[in-house]
DNA sequence: ATAAAAATCAAACAAACGTTTGTCAAGTTT
DNA sequence: AAACTTGACAAACGTTTGTTTGATTTTTAT
């Protein structure tokens, strides 16, 4: 391959992410696709053996970055509050660096969408299980699966949202996401899963016993 | 109007939401619709105007009923705990009731669909200062718009997730969403969010002045 | 009973859909 | 030099898209 080939077959990705994420992937078409990556029609079957095989490409390197992510931070062993903060701190990041990558997932996540079927199957069970692990593996006594389903799906759920309606919250609260946003939206979300999840532990598992952990 | 032609507007409409939920509104087709709603294909544009106008009533429907929903609660003013219990509990309960609503107006919200902009730009501000509204009007001191604009849609985004995410979270975590599991996602989520909101108010906001409170 | 209105239908519309074909030039391998 | 592979292209493939038409039945109003 040459250098011009290599990003043909690049452009081709990009313009379609970028429009599966704008308007969704069934909305968008095979043309539009190979005129915003300035390709011909064919070249879209011919690198990813169609439409669909663009999308998997998404949603499988997306699941492979994100693994990555989860990996780097299992590695650093600290408090659970380090731990949280570098969480979503990384999410927030991942996110920053790959808006695109993440929305498409993420969106395209509930759908049925009987050719993709195997990839979520195979991938998303990971996902959660990884930001479960960071519960479990610190001293918060959760042993309650359901307990740890609604948790786990929560933490991912609150930063993807903000990311994934920051057009219509910029609008309905007149702000700007800008760096400072991030860095500010990093620290109340962790700082929410933080005490949420002491209050859960203190309110709904031990209403009684950890009553001396709280003033101590 | 007799009542078979009523059932006949409302099946389209069943049918349309049913299917929008399932496939996400771009993937599915007016012949799809009109089959599984058991009427004539034009039947959908003498009606509704053609495909779009399903989607107009189904968001519309959406943001009116969450409205009402959220006036209900303001007329009942109690405490800080009692109104994020309730609040959270009647989305769940909303979401439980409508959950094809609930799923199509959310995961449209983000996307580019130029012929309900109009809908959209009007209908979503109030929908997130109404949950903001929870925040202000109790004796919370949080000003700052961004962070506002961070923790408001985050409450809305944790319960919606939970249920957009369903079928993935049982496969994931091997749980059954019965009526007890709801039951305990509203306690878990209000506690989160409350000892979330408390978290930010002494560790970000005012991290010496509230300590007295925290003890008190 | 008759006229008007509303609801339903089969059929067709142009446009867009994703994919495939056959051709051709450029580069690589033998 | 000949045979082969690869990338790119215009063009056409058969479907499917959402919408509309005009005729026909059913319901409502006079």
């Amino acid at each position: 391959m040459t250098i011009e080939q290599i990003e043909a077959k690049q452009r081709i990705f990009d313009a379609a992410l970028r429009l599966f994420a704008m308007k969704g992937y069934s909305a968008v078409g095979v043309r539009e696709i190979a005129r915003e990556a300035d390709v011909n029609i064919s070249m879209i079957s011919y690198y990813y053996g169609g439409k669909v095989g663009i999308l998997r490409v998404i949603i499988e390197q997306f699941f492979d970055s994100y693994k990555q992510i989860l990996k780097e931070i299992k590695g650093q062993n600290t408090s659970v509050e380090d731990s949280i903060y570098s969480i979503v701190a990384s999410m927030v990041q991942f996110l920053k660096e790959n808006p695109e990558l993440c929305m498409v997932a993420f969106s395209e996540l509930p759908y049925d969408e009987p050719e993709i079927a195997d990839l979520k199957a195979s991938k998303v069970p990971d996902m959660y299980q990884n930001v479960s692990w960071l519960i479990t593996s610190h001293n918060i006594p959760m042993t309650d699966t359901r307990l740890i389903s609604m948790i786990g799906p929560t933490l991912v759920g609150m930063v993807f949202n903000n990311f994934r309606l920051r057009k219509v919250i910029q609008k309905a609260f007149n702000v700007e996401t800008d760096d400072e946003y991030d860095e500010m939206f990093i620290k109340v979300i962790s700082t929410l899963f933080l005490s949420g999840i002491k209050g859960i532990s203190e309110r709904l598992i031990n209403p009684e016993e950890d009553k001396n952990n709280e003033n101590g």
